[in-house]
DNA sequence: GTTAGTTCGTCTGCCGACTAAACAAACTAG
DNA sequence: CTAGTTTGTTTAGTCGGCAGACGAACTAAC
């Protein structure tokens, strides 16, 4: 219970104690009622009280399976993942990606759906956005599950409105997409959010990643642009308006080339996925804004793996910029991690050496900080799970679904 | 109330709430108990019994000020700044401040010793500062006030643990200062911190200054060294490790000057204090590292107020390498303001208009993201103030003094 | 098979903290 | 001097966590 301007009643307190469980059996299931009561210090009788409400909330279950050690056997509980579900849904350059995962962490289903961003008109995106979104909604409600949220991540700088305030790599800016995607589904029940991608991809390297649980985390978005996710004290940082961990166009070489954001040396220009190809692959052609670039991707791998001398040198190259920017954030933030995602996750091998060692050079705490740089493990559509693990946030931190009216 | 890992009782209800009414009165000032319930929301009984209990423990007074509109008069409360003080005490390269505030944010004292830190070791550093700090206690319960905290500010990486890693304008590396200073001390019964002096900093802007009361806030030092305090959601931003904010030796020019650190173009030996007066006035002799800067920064104040052409471009120029440096943390975090402090107050109005330029032209968001850049109005001995404010938030927060044993 | 010992989870009584509503106090308006 | 207003306290009530007792269910050992 930290200081809030609110004032505290004991709904606040019942909330409190009841995401407590929560998380405790969401971290250490499956778990009996005294071993939550005696690792989080809540007297018996108040955890089987809490037990009993999740019980019936449906939060939470009880195993058949008990420990026989010593004495009366434990009844275990688990966290109930049938009846509910969260829905992340994920905008690039040219396609959607939805996914549904239940609160135990289960991916109930993946969907992609190509579309054009740049070849359409905003208006069109939402109803993509929310035709896609519908029909989730549609296949969980007949698993019979309550959707507990939906949240969609956009590349680009998103206000605390839920507005797109600009999206480059989209070709958006000012468009509410919130408030339109509530219209467009007409009120629903659940609760509609939108977010910057590499927000909710550091939400779900926070929740599933290999660092997860890791208080202090950054994710670094490989996709056209770089952005960063920055988690902080186990929060999301947001800044004063929402724009943080635009990192893509901080300036990394004054004499590098012009970005298309039309400054000189951003990170983006020098070490984002476009620049990779153009660097290694100086025929590929390159007509109009490409926007998917697996088969570049692959080829430069391949050439890679093949140990082809310039490939390796230019992505050691890029790998020193990335490390210029990953040390740029040690420095002022100073994260136990630096998560890489998106493209530059097959790439890591041959990126990650130059970036530590430029991040050693750079940063000014011994040992870097204790800040390592590692890839992403969570594989494609790492926006999208973080957009449901958003909303199953909001859960654990206490906002849990009303008690059936039963 | 927020989601935290620990589970509430009814005492962090009455700890919330008290803090609570405790703000209120702090800052709308003088209140009755009924402005309170109306403005908080908690029933007039409530607040009642917990304005009882902050008089009972001397936190909150009445004044015998009654306002007389229509109906019964209220008895107004305000903070009763006399029973307690918070110290702060901030360590720089040639002198030690401390000042001692009390709840109501009265400077009691403020006193300078001169101590040039780089010529002695961190033992005697330590008795001095223990010394010092002992010296404004005696002062301080002299006056009958009891300590609420002693908050010393250090120029240098500082762990989580109050261990100075490393303060390279002191000559220190690894001083666990905070446990030397309490066992010189002799275990006080105050709490005693150590922290990073932009942190401090920070946080006196925080709670005293122009933007006071700004969510997210970043304070840039301007001693020997260029340190970011970052003040994210009203909550100092500490890192993993504690080592968040060291913005001052992150790369502006690559082609810039080496920097004493080893690196190449740091915003510090683009922007320092010491590269401003090298730059402006070449003839200053620099005899071993300067340490006070005062009379050269006066002259260059001087020669700016002139309307010196080299002085005024100089400045422009520092200026637009401070915004770079501020563009950097606004694209990162996106702050509202950056409070440029220490030697930077006085040539503001030379720097500000370059380094606002600069910062509109590098900032990814519109308008900057809402970011202002301004000189701070707490004139010196803010890290100080800082260090004493730091003790008067923990309180705040809900960290009161026992009521009193009769 | 019985008995002792252990552990689990519930039950009971208690206490602390907030709420609602009634009420006394103290003032202004007319 | 009365009516009306506002303040702050009092009283009764509810809620939720706590402590300890207790029954339940099991293992271990004789």
């Amino acid at each position: 219970m930290q200081t809030g301007p609110q004032p505290a009643d004991f709904a606040d307190v019942r909330a409190t104690n009841l995401a407590v469980v929560l998380r405790h059996v969401r971290n250490h299931a499956p778990c009996s009622r005294a071993d939550i009561a005696a690792a989080t210090g809540l007297n018996k009788a108040t955890v089987s009280s809490l037990v009993a409400d999740l019980i019936e909330r449906r939060l939470l279950r009880e195993t058949g399976l008990a420990e026989h050690r010593i004495g009366r056997p434990a009844t275990m509980l688990v966290l109930d993942g049938q009846p509910y579900a969260a829905i992340g849904l994920a905008v690039s350059a040219d396609q959607l990606t939805a996914v549904a995962v239940d609160l135990a962490g289960e991916q109930l289903l993946s969907w992609r759906r190509s579309f054009p961003a740049l070849a359409s008109s905003p208006g069109k995106a939402v109803s993509a956005i929310a035709a896609l979104a519908s029909r989730v909604a549609g296949r969980v409600g007949s698993q019979n599950r309550q959707v507990l949220g939906l949240t969609v991540g956009v590349p680009g700088l998103v206000d605390s409105d839920g507005t797109v305030r600009l999206a480059a790599n989209l070709g958006w800016r000012d468009v509410d997409l919130r408030a339109d995607l509530v219209h467009a589904l007409r009120d629903p029940k659940y609760d509609v959010a939108v977010d910057n991608d590499a927000n909710l991809s550091a939400m779900a390297e926070h929740r599933y990643g290999a660092f997860a649980g890791s208080s202090d985390l950054v994710y670094l978005t490989g996709e056209v642009g770089i952005g960063a996710g920055v988690i902080v004290d186990g929060r999301l940082l947001r800044g004063g308006r929402g724009f943080s961990g635009e990192i893509g166009h901080v300036q990394v070489d004054p004499s590098g080339p012009v970005c298309p954001c039309g400054r000189t040396g951003c990170l983006e220009a020098m070490a984002g996925i476009p620049a990779i190809i153009r660097r290694v692959l100086p025929d590929a052609e390159a007509d109009g804004p490409i926007t998917d670039f697996a088969p570049e991707i692959d080829e430069v791998v391949r050439l890679a793996r093949r140990g082809d001398p310039a490939t390796v040198d230019s992505l050691a190259a890029v790998g020193r910029h990335l490390g210029h920017g990953v040390a740029i954030l040690t420095n002022v933030i100073n994260p136990d991690v630096v998560v890489l995602g998106g493209n530059f996750v097959p790439l890591a091998p041959w990126l990650l050496p130059a970036a530590e060692a430029e991040l050693a050079a750079r940063a000014v705490a011994p040992e870097a900080g204790g800040c390592r740089i590692v890839a992403s493990t969570l594989g494609a559509g790492t926006a999208a799970v973080g957009g449901a693990a958003r909303a199953l946030a909001t859960v654990d931190a206490g906002h849990l679904p009303p008690p059936p009216p039963a």
